[in-house]
DNA sequence: TGTACATCAGTGAACGCGCGTTCACTGATGTAC
DNA sequence: TGTACATCAGTGAACGCGCGTTCACTGATGTAC
């Protein structure tokens, strides 16, 4: 345990290259890819650089490829964890109380001013469906995955016909992307009305 | 007329650099702005490279700061024309049809499968939302400045109180631009699922 | 109208920079004996 | 349990590439006379 934390830690002791064990390795990998999960959100996958990962993950680019065989794999998986993340936090939600309160609370969630704010720890639709748009086929595989997940779980909690739950869930997810997207995108004022207009919406 | 034209294309016949009329000049600059604001929405904003603008406007790369002082400039003057464009699609419609029949088609064209398609001639709040969201905050009011006109003239073709048609306007274009950034960024399948949920919502 | 000249739109080479990726190297790990 | 050695996670320098920007240059434009 010491040892792979010293392992772990030897970057930042400035000590020399050194062999790891599988445990830290594992630890790296989740580090790294929870480091790119958050920096993608924030920076958007073009601005965010293998480096830059590699050192909020507390290594150096170098080793990079130990883990990954492309900057592409470790996108692909960035995103995939970010949109575990929001669908664990709808489930926790479902979990705890009743459906109409879980999918409320979840749509006030995500048209805060906190979620514009904060798209670091947001929903990965918003903050990446702009330019996943423009990237591979296999990630906008992962994509629609999680879309489809998302989509799910929320008309889980609506009322109606199973059907109709989908696809009227899929207009409210739509709409709250569409809404955290364009205020993002927007000046402070026009950011504003845009979520209060969306909030408020009975539809 | 002439002089102009073979000003203008001098890069086209292996001529030397020369100097070209005040009005071949302006033409240079519509070129110019005309190729950022389709190739902007196609590749977004980090893969469109001056010299890529410059090229499709029948020029080279080292004359684009006889127009622009920088890239950011461009990218705001190319958004001010897909916003343009985007509003007098809509407003054509308003001037030849009745309200309800030019929301609905203006409706019906956004979530169509060659809207998701052709991003470079399509809305550049499902193209640019994503990025403008992380670049400067002259191009977010310059954003914000789009999406605040046409919410406005969206609303102007709804009916109901003049404050609840704002709002409404505003969720629908949400939903809508939300739908068309998904549907971008999703496998063939989800997209075509997401599309239709949100052409069939009655909202 | 004709002429001399300053202007400046456009060219193409060059710059510095950041990025994804590669590579030789290090030394603890974990295995074979 | 102890020892010798192959493995491989991680390091940091180096690579090639594309990009935004700069610059010396060219020659038609448009003006001053």
């Amino acid at each position: 345990m010491m040892d792979i934390l010293l392992g772990v830690k030897c970057g930042f002791w400035g000590l020399d290259a050194m062999r790891v064990s599988r445990d830290a390795k594992d630890r790296s990998h989740a580090r790294i890819v929870a480091a790119a999960a958050r920096l993608v959100r924030e920076r958007g996958l073009e601005r965010t650089s293998v480096a830059d990962v590699m050192i909020d993950a507390g290594l150096t680019h170098g080793g990079f490829y130990r883990h990954f065989d492309a900057k592409d794999s470790l996108t692909a998986a960035a995103l995939q964890s970010a949109f575990d993340q929001i669908q664990s936090e709808l489930a926790s939600r479902l979990e705890t109380t009743e459906p109409g309160a879980a999918v409320a609370g979840f749509h006030a969630y995500y048209l805060s001013e906190g979620h514009v704010r904060n798209p670091g720890i947001g929903c990965p639709i918003a903050a990446l469906a702009g330019e996943v748009g423009r990237a591979s086929e296999a990630l906008k595989t992962a994509f629609g995955r999680g879309v489809n997940r998302l989509t799910t779980q929320l008309a889980m909690g609506m009322p109606g016909a199973e059907s109709k739950r989908l696809a009227k869930a899929t207009r409210e997810l739509a709409m709250m992307a569409g809404a955290v997207m364009i205020a993002r995108a927007s000046d402070p004022e026009t950011a504003r009305a845009v979520i209060s207009a969306c909030r408020s919406g009975s539809k």
